[in-house]
DNA sequence: GTTTACTTTCGATTTCTTTCATTGTAAAAC
DNA sequence: GTTTTACAATGAAAGAAATCGAAAGTAAAC
């Protein structure tokens, strides 16, 4: 038996069964339990299987996707370093946009000791964030909840923010890459965003050091529209060069 | 079983049944309870579930600690019930609103195991009530975020819902008379519901037995609007005869 | 005969789990 | 309101099993 026959009979196994063991592998294929390590390491790296100690697992067994309540909690640090700095480029009186990601959550928390501020945003995180404080007001387009990014997303909500004159607009991506721009996750998530960066007089993007070079299933602005991006000091150097080449002020905290 | 394949049990377990004990899950698994902390530590660390003394409750239930609004609302087995005989008046594939009372939140409450159903609503906390029940599509209107009652008003919202064929509204108020009609605290608020009742072919009134003969700030329906109206068995039984015989149907659970 | 791909052997390490003693906590009983 | 009381959490230590790395073995391919 090839090492190719024994890999697609793994899969089989854990198709019928949802889950295998070393030990079990290596007496029904007779070899060694290093080799069906190797095997199972191999098969998790193309995400075929999930990696268990011990054995493997279905993917579809497999701890469930992020949500952003999860997303929130995850490279902290930076976010909030990032969220600080993106709040002290918002002046009091002025209106801004914040759309659903979590590192814009991470410039909400920032402002919330500001007065007289008009908060525009899709997130219905952000806005639960700001309930109780009555100096920010915040305007919410209507649209259709979204459950994995908790936002309000629809046609009708742009129209309704066509009448507001919104300085700066705060936007989380997927990815940020030179030849992509900025890229997301989903369709109509992308629409809502690329609708706000014509709106907007400034586009500042907040994006961790994750997400250079990475692009996501959609674009919804290139980096012609961005003036600038603040991002956290593990940017890749390189990219971060390329980007400003490109006319875009790019902040590093 | 799987250190894996465990942990991913215990988030079953949770979304079916809301929390889990230490001791539960130790006897269910075979393993000791040491075992399960760290499970329930890991997990939380994710952000997967909120551990507390004893066990772990599922995240979502734990947002709903945040709101006052939810809270008051479980002690209230009157509400519970008017919520109950509301959502039994709704059928599947039906579009309704519900505005943002705490009767009309119960109302949600009831809705949870349904399917192919339009909520619309302009509350926040039903809203967020809804997440992650993917079979249920929440529509909300654009507008201002109000901090008292947790939800969206604005005239640009109305615009926005009459694109909306809403079978059932259901209203809650702060006072319910003869004369007055449907009454509310304020007046922006009023303005919505104003809308909204001459949108919906039907109006339903969910209100608890201390609403009757009071009177709020500004009136948003009449009597004559209303189709129905639910109520508990403490409803003083004069009034209620005296809205029964202005042609409104008076259900008492 | 050498190369290449695959596999094995064998310690050293790591992971997972348990036990036990100690400390901490929530809520009932006073 | 405080004191009990029963249960829960934590830290340390230890054992069993699984994993990993590196070197060596095997067999087909060039």
């Amino acid at each position: 038996m090839y090492l190719e026959e024994r890999r697609q009979a793994i899969l089989n196994l854990i198709a019928n069964h949802g889950r295998v063991s070393v030990s079990d592998l290596s007496a029904r294929f007779d070899v060694s339990e290093v080799t069906i390590r190797a095997d199972l390491q191999a098969l998790a790296e193309r995400g075929l299987l999930v990696r268990t100690y011990g054995g493997a697992i279905s993917t579809t067994y497999s701890l469930q996707e992020l949500s952003l309540l999860q997303r929130r909690q995850q490279h902290i640090p930076e976010k909030q370093r990032i969220g600080a700095a993106g709040a002290a480029l918002i002046a009091d009186g002025e209106a801004v946009f914040l759309d659903s990601s979590s590192t814009a959550l991470a410039v909400a928390q920032h402002l919330k000791s500001r007065r007289d501020l008009t908060l525009v945003t899709n997130s219905l995180v952000i806005a639960q964030e700001m309930l109780g404080l009555t100096e920010i007001t915040v305007v919410m387009p209507g649209g259709t909840l979204h459950h994995d990014t908790v936002s309000l997303i629809g046609p009708d909500g742009l129209a309704f923010l066509e009448k507001y004159h919104i300085r700066k607009g705060f936007f989380g991506a997927y990815g940020l890459s030179l030849d992509a721009g900025l890229t997301d996750g989903s369709a109509p998530e992308s629409e809502i965003k690329r609708a706000l960066v014509e709106l907007c007089h400034t586009v500042i993007v907040v994006a961790d050091a994750t997400k250079w070079g990475r692009v996501g299933v959609t674009s919804y602005a290139s980096l012609a529209d961005v003036d600038t991006v603040i991002t956290d000091d593990q940017a890749p150097s390189d990219l971060v060069a390329q980007v400003r080449a490109a006319g875009v002020e790019v902040v590093i905290v």
